[in-house]
DNA sequence: ACCTGAACACCGTTCAAGT
DNA sequence: ACCTGAACACCGTTCAAGT
């Protein structure tokens, strides 16, 4: 090793050994392992690992693709707050690292004026149109960290076995029991954002445009 | 030390510990000094850290207070949402070990019924009314994960200087760039869980009871 | 200038030994 | 039966020393 290690090659390192084993199994020891170098050789190009997981999570945002335009205002804006999500889950395990990823990458910054473009043509302006369009962003990156989750908050079947033995005070859930099968993540995603959709239309100035 | 270390002890040291500093700072061995106790001793009551941190995410969750229904139909929606949310919130730093809660606190389950019984009123039967309560239920979990990232990710305006830079490629973030003030994540949340409860309302069976 | 080995102050957890 | 001390196999990071 001598001069030959690029930053670019550690945090690229990093993201596959993340991906593949989980950021808990991550550790400054095996990537420079991996990197066939000296733990240390990583700290003259990374501060510290926190830093490091910066660059690695920034890495992460730049590769997002917007599908094409197509079908009623209402399916483009599902379709935009679906792509965003689906980004963000796929590198999910390194979304928790975001504390600082003041630079923002192409394809976030095509989805956000995608967004505000959206909730333009229903005649929100401005301010109104930046709120908007935020509450699908900010929807989209929870239902990324909660993606996983699923199945471990109320939902599962599990869950209900044990929501039966209090049914007493919950009529509600012992109606309803039945129907709580497992929760398919992306297919309550989708629905979730496209009544998010409704709700902004609504409130819209104009009406939905064909 | 001798038989006078109760689980219920462990638990509560290990809550105070983690909201005091944070889910990076605990440890097994920080916990056993607080308790006065050798480390291993914990392990006498909880085979590991996971399930130890498991059992205190249980009991974050078991004092879940939803406020007095009132206003219309939407309000409520509004603050069933906003109660899911900020309870959440309020033990963030537990909310990352939810692997597997299977047994749900009497709380959680009070905001379970209370949901379905809203979705009930404007007429989703069965698994529409099931499939109904979890976008909010979720939205409002996804909502808590993202609170604290909030300036972190577009809408802050150190993001909006850079997003300026590549403006040519992007003119709705040109247009609106001056709008995008720091996030008020409370506000954000009950805005969009007023979006929701809007589009919901709008594909239900019934008219919203006033 | 660039890299490294040894060392420091921590971890979670095992296990043989103590009372 | 209940607890513990020493030990193992790890961490992130510092720093003096090597080339």
């Amino acid at each position: 090793m001598n001069g030959s290690l690029s930053p670019e090659q550690v945090v690229s390192a990093a993201r596959r050994l993340i991906t593949a084993g989980g950021l808990d199994a991550f550790s400054m020891r095996k990537l420079a392992a991996v990197l066939d170098v000296n733990p240390m050789t990583i700290y003259l190009r990374f501060e510290s690992k926190d830093v490091l997981l910066q660059a690695v999570a920034q890495a992460s945002l730049t590769g997002l693709r917007l599908p094409p335009p197509s079908g009623s205002w209402i399916d483009q804006v599902v379709d935009l707050a679906a792509a965003i999500k689906d980004h963000l889950v796929a590198d999910r395990a390194m979304l928790r690292v975001h504390s600082d990823p003041a630079r923002l990458s192409a394809g976030v910054l095509g989805a956000v004026d995608r967004g505000l473009g959206l909730m333009a043509e229903v005649g929100y302006e401005g301010a109104h149109a930046v709120e908007s369009f935020r509450q699908l962003f900010w929807s989209a990156v929870g239902a990324a960290l909660v993606d996983g989750t699923f199945d471990s908050l109320p939902g599962s079947r599990s869950d209900l076995t044990d929501a039966l033995a209090a049914v007493d005070d919950h009529p509600h859930i012992h109606d309803h029991a039945t129907h709580f099968g497992p929760v398919d993540a992306n297919r309550l995603f989708r629905s979730t954002a496209r009544s998010l959709a409704v709700g902004l239309a609504a409130a819209a100035p104009m009406e939905i445009p064909s």
